[in-house]
DNA sequence: GAATAAAAAACGGACGTTCATTTTCTTTAT
DNA sequence: ATAAAGAAAATGAACGTCCGTTTTTTATTC
């Protein structure tokens, strides 16, 4: 009674995942067959319903299994942040998620397929509550960070953060997947520098701009 | 020999893409058939081919049309901005904005069809140099603002004003089709004022900061 | 009644899924 | 060691439906 490990199943699933997910992104979800899938991934057409109930089920493991990728990237990207405010930083971020977009940039494909044929019933978590999740990310570092004077009066952090990823997002993004070569009229590191800099000179108290102007300014160009 | 007016037929195509966009819009190109649509127009299936040569051609009308639409409202969205680097001005581009996404939602989702079915190729001119367009419109008002000393030295006006109109397109879009329900964790209206005061302290010169602390602040509070 | 418009029917093909069949391969019995 | 057994896995033909488009038929209007 032969039946395949567990290591084997994922090693298939893989490979149609993969296939599956390259159609997908080339030409849409309803675009793509499941002959196409089987045919991409060296498979009979039949077989493929051994390891997948419909072909919208595919289409759910491969978002799973990305979400799961893409969350430990996040993660590890806000780890290594320890002062979130600090313009270097947000500089870190902006490069981050620029690298992000462009390895996984099929990620963000599939996104906007679910957008228009889900509802965008996998991605809602994506963006829904962001703010309070940076709140509990960086919530005592935005708090010693107000305590400290570094912000202007009256500047909630949590927010601001929350546009400068959401700005460092959009830009790679319109950059990658919209056409938009060099749309702000610069370079990718001349565009991280602007943004950062909009960012640094909109939220921080004059005393840490003198500072932050002596230390980062002349690397900042742009 | 009856043949339709121009205007009876611009009617019934009228008819027959709105009908197609609902559609579209709502489960996507690929998953709308013609059967759909001519059920939707209320029009035979054969007919459809009286008026539109393929599947194709409907969704390239409906964007054609559309993309007009969209271009005279942005065209007099920036008609109404004087002076490009007033915070007030600013907050107002934002407001319109959120206004074009909201009442326009069925046109960004159209992109995203176009970027996923048609590799953006109606789309691509919508941010391709976008910001060599603002310079267009707005460089002389970009000159003075800093031959007044508007601007803190060493800022280009251009990227920056780009970047928040991006910055108020992305927020609402994200509003509106990503589920990200007040993802910033603030309404509409303080979003617009927590915005525009980064983009206003992030690229105004000290002088022109300390006006508009005395003159708008108040009114700008999130 | 001639020309246009609309409707209906028909076409060939592709779709997602099912299913009967064959292949594969571990287990068991010899 | 090997053959038989038998379930798991893989296959590809088949099913019924729907697709975009074309063709034929009917209705409308001058």
């Amino acid at each position: 009674m032969p039946k395949l490990s567990a290591a084997a199943i994922r090693s298939k699933k893989d490979t149609i995942e993969d296939a599956a997910r390259e159609l997908f992104i080339k030409q849409g979800f309803h675009a793509t067959s499941m002959r196409d899938i089987a045919k991409g991934a060296d498979v009979s057409l039949g077989n493929l319903y051994n390891y997948y109930e419909t072909k919208d089920s595919i289409f759910e493991s491969i978002i799973d299994r990305y979400l799961t990728v893409i969350d430990e990237q996040l993660k590890s990207i806000f780890a290594e942040i320890d002062e979130p405010m600090e313009p270097a930083n947000l500089r870190k971020l902006g490069a981050n998620v620029g690298k992000l977009v462009n390895e996984h940039s099929d990620f963000w494909l599939l996104m906007y397929i679910d957008v228009l044929e889900f509802q965008n019933r996998h991605f809602r978590k994506m963006f829904d509550g962001i703010t309070d999740r940076f709140r509990k990310i960086f919530g005592d570092k935005f708090a010693a960070a107000e305590a400290r004077g570094d912000l202007r009066m009256g500047v909630d952090a949590a927010p601001v953060f929350t546009a400068a990823y959401m700005q460092f997002f959009n830009y790679f993004l319109v950059e990658k997947l919209f056409g938009g070569n060099r749309h702000l009229g610069l370079d990718d590191e001349q565009a991280l520098n602007c943004l950062t800099k909009v960012f640094a000179y909109g939220t921080l108290s004059e005393q840490n701009l003198s500072r932050f102007k002596r230390s980062a300014n002349k690397s900042l160009s742009g």
